[in-house]
DNA sequence: GCGAATTTCTTTAGGCTTCAAATAATTGGC
DNA sequence: GCCAATTATTTGAAGCCTAAAGAAATTCGC
């Protein structure tokens, strides 16, 4: 269906102006009100300035938990492990599939570039921390896996990474953290589709 | 105060089997409730090895809502403006704070490091966003601003920018938004308190 | 005022990250 | 079977990021 405001040939910014200006509000047009409604709402989502600021109060406050929280746990990582997060982060995805992944896969998982991956596997590779090796049914495939040795290490730094996050979340109720949950799941969708509606 | 479950000579871990083994908890011993409640939570508190799998999946969920919107917001960017999120987020500071900022209070909004900022604001500078001079007051300090371009060319982004957030987060309500709000400050504050525990 | 401690900023080395282009292998259509 | 399209990964250039060490200026304690 064709926008009113396009068959009207106004450009939607002057409509509030036109309205005004012709003293359409002011209550002098009875029944049309229908009319008067649909261009409101026509152009508070078409084009007025709208007030987005609690949303992007909100994704600064996303921002932020997340950049503290993370921010800790790079640094205590380091401190007591001295491992970085990326690398800590891979390993925690390995460690849930015993059979490997494929590059790709890690890549979706967390999500981050093909060419990052493979640098990052590179040096896991090269400490030990992982095995790698061609596909045998499609050669294009690198398949990882956590060697003893990363597993190991893994197990050890998950079990007190573990109790840095319950720590940074202390003071969440178990209601505070389902309802958190609740939320994030409901952004989380959100955001995907908002993401779909860009690249079909 | 000494422990209890020091005094009694027992390895944290036994408790709960102890207490099953003697069917302490079996209601047999009326008057007791205050010890075992005490045994309960000190266990809880001292060796359970507790289940922290709900704050950690929702670290993980909060961490993932987070990268979502923050690739999209990255390539949103990059794709109409040809312009990195940080460097959007540096000029998003001084669009806030009109009469300049030190690098130190740069760095401490944007909750990154010096050196990092110096070398943001150095290419800020070049591509003639970006004001830089010492100030005259403490010759150690460089206070930064926008320039007029910068200015015009942030606002020119902020504006689209929110429109990107608001539909990111659009399937939200207002109160879903709020109780974010909420949880997420309770979150931010909790995180902070744990921080400085580490480092007092 | 002097010297030590602190603050502000830069530098350096190493690693992470993206995007885009290139390479290599597989799949699908015919 | 052949060739185009697709998929999996790598490479390269540029930029982001941190931790740690260093340089310059200021402040503090006396």
């Amino acid at each position: 269906m064709r926008s009113i405001v396009a068959a009207l040939g106004l450009r939607p910014a002057s409509i509030y102006l036109k309205l005004k200006t012709l003293g359409i509000r002011a209550g002098a047009n009875a029944g049309r009100d229908w009319l008067i409604e649909m261009l409101d709402s026509e152009t508070k989502a078409v084009e007025t300035p709208e007030d987005h600021a609690e949303e992007l109060r909100l994704w600064l406050r996303l921002l932020t938990c997340t950049t503290l929280i993370e921010g800790e746990v790079r640094g205590r990582l380091r401190q007591r492990f001295d491992v970085t997060l990326p690398r800590f982060d891979l390993m925690a995805q390995l460690d849930k599939a015993p059979d490997g992944m494929t590059l790709s896969d890690v890549s979706k998982r967390m999500m981050v570039s093909n060419g990052n991956v493979t640098g990052l596997v590179e040096r896991l590779v090269e400490s030990g921390h992982l095995d790698r090796r061609t596909s045998e049914t499609d050669r294009r495939v690198q398949v990882i896996r956590l060697t003893k040795l990363g597993r190991a290490e893994f197990r050890r730094m998950a079990a007190e990474h573990e109790t840095w996050i319950a720590d940074l979340f202390a003071d969440l109720t178990p209601k505070d953290v389902r309802e958190l949950m609740r939320l994030l799941a409901k952004t989380k969708a959100s955001a995907q589709k908002s993401a779909a509606r860009r690249k079909p």
